[in-house]
RNA sequence: GCCGGCGUAGCUCAGUUGGCAGAGCAGCUGUUUUGUAAACAGCAGGUCGUGGGUUCAAGUCCCUCCGCCGGCUCCA
């Protein structure tokens, strides 16, 4: 008699031997089909392997659906991986080795640090293991057994991390294939030739257990496919993706610059990338004028004692260009020969004033709110701003334009009542959906940042930090969307939402944020007369859709692959003129379309036509109109589409009748 | 900030063991008069990121700094 448990608690009884597969089979041919191999007590098992009978055993059939084989595989390949790294390099010590999204990586130190030349080598040792095709045997040991094994290979990692990390598992698993042994949770596949094709990606920096003041050691990743197939359509679409990179297709198409001499993540805008930030912000205006929003224009620095209020300054001085001092002071201490740590000390303490480049708007919104004396009746205050703001990123973290030194948020600041929390934040969380869907950008994930109870960096009492965590997840769960709360991901003034993109390369980037604020109106005593005649203190919200221009119009750079609609583009079409006898023609017709407010260039240069429609579609023109003799008789253009193609002549006030209303419907 | 890789013409890149700095595209000047993804010819264009060192000789080897890229850490 062989029995086996299901994953669901189910027991299914067999009178005679059975293989995985024909449990399987028994429960439905579609997971008979669909499986690709079996786990018997976490121990993974081929198809074909006949069950002992006996006591019930615990099987698991995993199907090739399930997302998990390509993890399990993934991982298995890291094992095959830091073996080949093992045979390659001497001493080596082992840390973790996990699958990731797109592949899996193994962090190694290695007393010959490894380079990219040692690739070819690796993967030939990792292709003769697999050739070998023994099987990852699993093997429990108790927890002092564990320790001594770890220690018996010489692996420190491994030995810390039981010390340290596994202090609850009175048991610990290793797996073994061969001469390699790894202290491993699990699964693995049945066999190394379940791994149809793998490739050794970079080598990169990792912390060990992702702390800054551990050690530091090389991490190697690599990805791995069931067939080869899979793998070259990943490492094309990998290909693929580089080319829409912002960076790339900024400089290309020219929307903007970033110079050495001025300076590291200080973006300039180019006139093309000028005008998407305009568009973009005319576009935000309208709905702030239709949200009953009052944009305010406030100064790029402001004094010290204004951030030593907010609480910015001087806990965050490591992320903040250093302070300005004022001059008449910076002479005379200059005479007196003042250190620069004096000078620093001297501001901190309040001996001496000095200016901050703006790190956020908020100080200066709140100064904005309180120039009045403010009732109930007032209530909500809207207060909107671009506001360019400074921060001094670690060099190592600045790039293109997702991780700046100088950026513009579309900034505003919300100062309401208790009882308009709730519906003010639920309206910012509207504009941030409103937004996205303008753009259709529909893949984006919410968080909900929290306080982690751990840290010391937040201010405010505990209580209005409950009221505030409380509002953002009602206000979140309004979306309809399923959301994530992260402790530690608030700001330490109040919890937030976030709303969360990936890059051409799978990166996240935290755009349009709305966060709730306790803390900083009572830091700075603001108040409103409620209907008590009394004074109460208003609740901040802090909100930007966008998050910054900068780091919202390089994911839009990437998401339109910088085919931008043609509300948005800089070059809405470009006259192609078949030869110069048409120049004449070409020019009328720009004049008209010019008048009718279209952005429109033209291609008067004495080239083939198919050389300027090659120009047109390398500079992603939404419309190429090609002006020929025949145009001219029948006064029309004749109209291509970057992404259709020739879509015939027609008159020029049909194409400027189309044009306008594709603007009109921002598509 | 840390680990690793990389900086050659406006752009993309080549440059052998150290031995006179190259190509394509773009630009300029001509020729060509073209109907849906590259006409032809000529010309011009470089302190090989910076500063130092080794050498008879450095784009090439060594060091410093700056910047870029990948990742880590960080991101009020």
């Amino acid at each position: 008699m062989t029995s086996v448990k299901l994953p669901d608690g189910s027991l299914k009884e067999f009178d005679k031997r059975v293989t995985v597969k024909d449990v399987a089979k028994s429960i439905g041919s579609r997971l008979a089909k669909d499986a690709v191999w079996g786990e018997i007590d976490l121990q993974p098992v081929e198809l074909d392997f006949e069950i002992p009978a006996g006591e019930p055993v615990n099987l698991r059939i995993i199907t090739k659906k399930d997302p998990t084989a390509l993890e399990t595989m993934r991982h298995s390949c890291a094992h095959v991986m830091a073996r080949a790294v093992m045979r390659v390099k001497k001493d080596v010590q082992l840390a973790f080795g996990p699958a990731i999204d797109g592949g899996f990586y193994y962090d190694i130190e290695s007393p010959e640090p490894l380079t990219e030349d040692d690739f070819p080598a690796i993967e030939k040792e990792m292709e003769k293991i697999i050739e070998l095709d023994e099987p990852f045997e699993r093997v429990v040991r108790p927890r002092v057994d564990a320790i001594q094994v770890c220690k018996d290979l010489n692996q420190e990692f491994k030995v810390e991390h039981i010390e340290t990390g596994l202090v609850e598992d009175e048991t610990l698993s290793f797996y073994q294939q061969g001469e390699f042994v790894d202290l491993c949770r699990g699964p693995h596949i049945p066999s190394p030739k379940r791994i149809g094709a793998f490739k050794l990606l970079s080598i990169a920096g990792a912390y060990w257990k992702g702390d800054q003041t551990k050690q530091q050691l090389q991490r190697l990743y690599a990805t791995a496919f069931f067939t080869q197939k899979d793998l070259d359509a990943h490492l094309e679409m990998l290909e693929e993706s580089k080319k829409r990179d912002h960076r790339v297709l900024g400089k290309r198409l020219g929307l903007f610059h970033i110079d050495e001499m001025v300076g590291q993540g200080l973006i300039l805008w180019t006139p093309k990338g000028a005008f998407i930030r305009q568009k973009l912000q005319e576009f935000i205006s309208e709905h702030l004028t239709r949200q009953g929003y009052d944009q305010v224009f406030t100064p790029h620095i402001g004094k010290l004692d204004l951030y030593k209020t907010s609480g910015h300054f001087p806990y965050y001085q490591d992320s903040q260009y250093p302070a300005l001092v004022d001059r008449d002071q910076l002479s005379k201490l200059a005479d007196e020969g003042c250190t620069c740590g004096q000078l620093a000390n001297m501001m901190k303490d309040g001996e001496i004033e000095g200016y901050l480049l703006k790190p956020m708007n908020c100080p200066h919104h709140i100064k904005v709110f309180s120039s009045e004396q403010r009732s109930y009746r007032d209530l909500p205050i809207r207060l909107a701003e671009f506001g360019t703001v400074y921060r001094w990123e670690q060099s190592g973290e600045i790039g293109g334009l997702t991780r700046v030194r100088g950026f513009t948020q579309d900034d505003a600041h919300l100062f309401v009542t208790q009882e308009q929390l709730q519906e003010e934040l639920i309206g910012c969380i509207e504009l941030v959906k409103i937004v996205f869907a303008a753009m259709g950008m529909e893949d984006y994930s919410v968080r909900v940042g929290l306080r982690d109870s751990d840290s010391s960096k937040y201010v405010g009492d505990p209580e209005n930090w409950d009221l505030a965590e409380n509002a953002c997840r009602e206000a979140a769960a309004t979306l309809g969307k399923p959301f994530s709360e992260d402790p530690g991901e608030a700001a330490f003034y109040g919890p937030k939402i976030d709303f969360v993109v990936n890059d051409c390369l799978g990166r996240k980037w935290q755009l349009g944020t709305v966060q709730v604020d306790y803390n900083l109106p009572g830091r700075f005593g603001l108040e409103y007369i409620g209907a008590d005649n009394k004074p109460h203190v208003p609740i901040m919200i802090h909100r930007a859709p966008f998050g910054s221009m900068e780091r919202f119009i390089g994911v839009l750079i990437e998401h339109f692959g910088g085919c931008f609609p043609l509300w948005l583009n800089p070059e809405q079409g470009r006259i192609l003129t078949v030869s110069d006898k048409s120049e004449e023609y070409g020019r009328s017709v720009e004049n008209q379309m010019r008048a009718a407010g279209l952005r429109i260039k033209a291609d008067y240069r004495s080239e083939k036509l198919g050389a300027k429609i090659r120009d047109g579609q390398l500079d992603l023109v939404p419309y190429m109109m090609i002006v020929g003799p025949r145009d001219a008789e029948n006064g029309t253009v004749s109209v291509r589409d970057r992404a259709k193609g020739d879509l015939g002549a027609m008159p020029v006030e049909e194409a400027i009748a189309k044009f306008q209303q594709e603007v009109e419907q921002k598509i």
